[in-house]
DNA sequence: TCTTAAAAACCGACCGAGCGGTTTGTTAAT
DNA sequence: ATTAACAAACCGCTCGGTCGGTTTTTAAGA
């Protein structure tokens, strides 16, 4: 017997919330939420849809609890290549594709198109995404103003220069989505580092 | 009475469609991809589901009906505002200002994203879509170029910096459903003016 | 330690609503 | 008379949510 006898109940209920988070995510990056249904979440989960509603009442439920969590390690994610940067484990241009690949490659960038788009019609939903997103973005401007200084900080502080590089990079993901063009991709991404390190340059390491 | 009598056919096609058709990108705006049904689409476009169903039989039709046609809408737009800035009536700084507002505020950008989501996880809607976009893309490339020379093509080529320019208005539309924020979103457009004057400049009048 | 009542986790059937699509019938144009 | 435009009822299906019942864990008392 593989069975693993007299769990505690908090170890059983861990373990079924995270099969469902797991299989809620699963579910958006394979499907997309318009047709995500509690139903196939329960499926993917290999949990009983009793034991789905009972952990988590509504889907909003299961998309919230999903998304904050994925937020979180989308965030310490970033923080950790972003000390490796600090570190001088990598260099500017290793910091950059790594986080393109993260972006088109991870479950976190169309996990939260999927959801962002969603919210844009529904008001409940909205908000109760906004805190994560704004969170998030809290997150980020905090390890990224640890990580560069602007050359030019008039002109461009490094706070403009980070939201323009995410926002450079959700719209090449979202355009990724009918456009597979590997070439086309590099091409933007070199002229994103050019561009960029004009009026960034990364903090070099104190010690 | 204000019935018109005896309409020819063609004009009552074309006026069915055309109410179903604007009717599609109402919904897309309202209430997204995911909660839009042709039985919504026929009631706000005041027109029985019996004829929605006469002129596009399935779903699919009127999306990708309504599509093209919100694309070639779009197209047509840009150039008449890149004509505008080639003729001299507006100025590179007015050229981005309308842009943006356009992308923002118009009906184009939610739409198509809405159902470049839903293509995601949708491969017929995918193969319907690629072509549209593709060439929606080549009259961006074909309009752009006509407008706008490089001071370094060498690093960065005019049709690089248009796609940059797209990809940020992209990033910034998609941040703003969960971050409604005119301030923040000022100081990006700033910024990107500013980064695009560097390696781009509009053509001249000639005459 | 053993017993047992309560609580928590889990299960699956059921429901009304809304969906996309089909079909049969009616009105208007040709 | 023929055909296109329009109308509305209907169908099978899936959805999110509810609910009564079962199993497992927990904790209190003898």
């Amino acid at each position: 017997m593989t069975m693993t006898r007299r769990r505690t109940q908090d170890e059983r209920s861990a373990e079924t919330r995270r099969l469902l988070l797991d299989a809620t995510v699963r579910s958006l990056m394979e499907v997309g939420y318009a047709n995500t249904s509690t139903a196939g979440i329960a499926r993917r989960a290999g949990v009983s849809r009793g034991a789905q509603t009972h952990h988590y009442p509504g889907k909003m439920d299961l998309i919230v609890a999903a998304t904050a969590e994925m937020f979180a390690n989308f965030a310490d994610g970033m923080e950790r290549l972003a000390a490796d940067l600090r570190a001088g484990r990598i260099d500017l241009d290793g910091f950059f594709e790594a986080a393109w690949d993260n972006v088109l490659h991870g479950d976190w960038f169309y996990s939260s198109l999927e959801i962002i788009v969603a919210a844009r019609g529904d008001e409940e939903l909205r908000g109760h995404l906004a805190p994560l997103i704004l969170d998030l973005h809290a997150k980020f401007e905090t390890t990224w103003s640890r990580s560069f200084v602007a050359t030019a900080p008039e002109v461009v502080s490094a706070r403009v220069a980070m939201n323009l590089v995410m926002n450079v990079f959700r719209g090449m993901a979202v355009q990724a989505v009918l456009r597979r063009d590997e070439r086309y991709f590099r091409e933007m991404l070199e002229a994103v580092k050019a561009v960029l390190a004009v009026h960034v340059r990364p903090v070099t390491p104190d010690a």
